[in-house]
DNA sequence: TAGATAAAATACAATAATGTTTGTTTTAAT
DNA sequence: ATTAAAACAAACATTATTGTATTTTATCTA
């Protein structure tokens, strides 16, 4: 018995407020936190009576939880116009300059608002069965999309998946780490140092695993 | 007008109400999150009234201001303890075996209760200014006495000082990076994978700046 | 032992947050 | 033009949360 969704005025109308109250449940999360929102800060930030809010979503959880798949979404939006962004500009190869770039990019991206606000509901999660369970899920997928970016986008470690699976979790963690502890501390880390460990790194990772493949031939 | 502290009682039951109120709090951070928390949750896992909290405790921030201290203080135990111990099970050599046996003993620092209830705090700080007053202090004397106390307890890398830096926020930031992404995902990372490469690359950064330092002699 | 003080419990008041109900406006369909 | 339904707003009731004031209990000291 599916419905059929006809392009109407309401439900024009409709998708474009849900979009307004997601974007402001974003916002409060990322001005205010996620433990200080509640639906009447919501509402004021999206320009709406809790009322009508109400209307759309049943509950407060219904707003969170929504939240996760909309978040995902804008943050698989970002990852990828910065990364092909960077890609574009750096080539196919695997050079100091191009990895730079990824790490930069990669660095934007721990750092833009749909993520910042997204690590609120990570954090959530963690004692929320209702976030975790939509959120599980949903991190899976991003996971999935992400891993396929990579496979087309950087054709250049075809053969050393493996490596570059590696490579690419050590890459995540870290700058996943850099965001996370600049919540905690004012000083800025030597971040420079450490990128340039980073592409050292993976500059042998891929030197070696190429080797061993010629090797073998 | 300093008051001197006579060792009375008092002092002593306060004292013990005290930590049992912040062992409370942490207890609650770590349970059901530091959005959940509230005061009445943290007087009953205190098995505590309210009232009797509040005499201890101006307000709620008070409670959350003094857990960042606590939590600290803990937070270093902790760590000293696993490191100390990894350590002395390791020697003092720089090894594929010592280097694993550390990267150990972080991956429990960074899962260990009183981490986890920090980590809520340093998300909460981020919004949360009277957090963040506090916070950055403390965490700069954390990050002074590990700093000393890598210092004191790795003297092989006496000499390249810069490489052990950068190796240990490496270190730091891939395993709070996999610690915290391990709060959306039920998968387990290749944690195995990423640690090889850990190794490796402390075990070439630190053959290459003793290298250097050798030939330049 | 009586009075003073610290610690803890209880009771009270004010506010904030949520969910629900009812009412109003706007568009769509007949 | 009238009716139905969707979108939104406003008002209400309930509960949760905080902070404060008051009371009780326990310990110390004169």
């Amino acid at each position: 018995m599916k419905q059929e969704k006809r392009e109407t005025w309401q439900s024009r109308k409709s998708d474009t407020t849900r979009i307004a109250v997601l974007e402001a449940a974003t916002q409060c999360y990322i001005k205010i936190g996620y433990a200080n929102t509640t639906v009447t800060k919501i509402a004021e930030e999206a320009q709406l009576s809790r009322g009508a809010m109400m209307y759309h979503f049943d509950d407060v959880q219904a707003i969170i939880v929504a939240s996760v798949g909309y978040l995902t979404e804008k943050r698989l939006e970002e990852y990828e116009a910065l990364l092909v962004k960077a890609e574009r500009q750096a080539g196919g190869r695997v050079t100091e300059e191009s990895l730079e770039m990824t790490i930069n990019a990669l660095w934007k991206f721990f750092h833009s608002r749909y993520h910042i606000a997204y690590q609120e509901l990570i954090v959530a999660a963690r004692t929320d069965e209702s976030i975790a369970k939509v959120m599980h899920p949903a991190q899976q997928e991003f996971d999935k999309r992400i891993a396929e970016h990579i496979r087309s986008h950087f054709p250049a470690w075809q053969g050393v998946e493996e490596v570059r699976e590696t490579i690419t979790e050590l890459y995540f963690y870290a700058l996943q780490g850099v965001s996370f502890f600049s919540l905690s501390t004012n000083k800025q880390p030597k971040i420079k140092r450490l990128f340039s460990l980073l592409v050292k790194t993976a500059l042998n990772e891929y030197a070696d695993a190429t080797a061993d493949i010629k090797e073998a031939n």
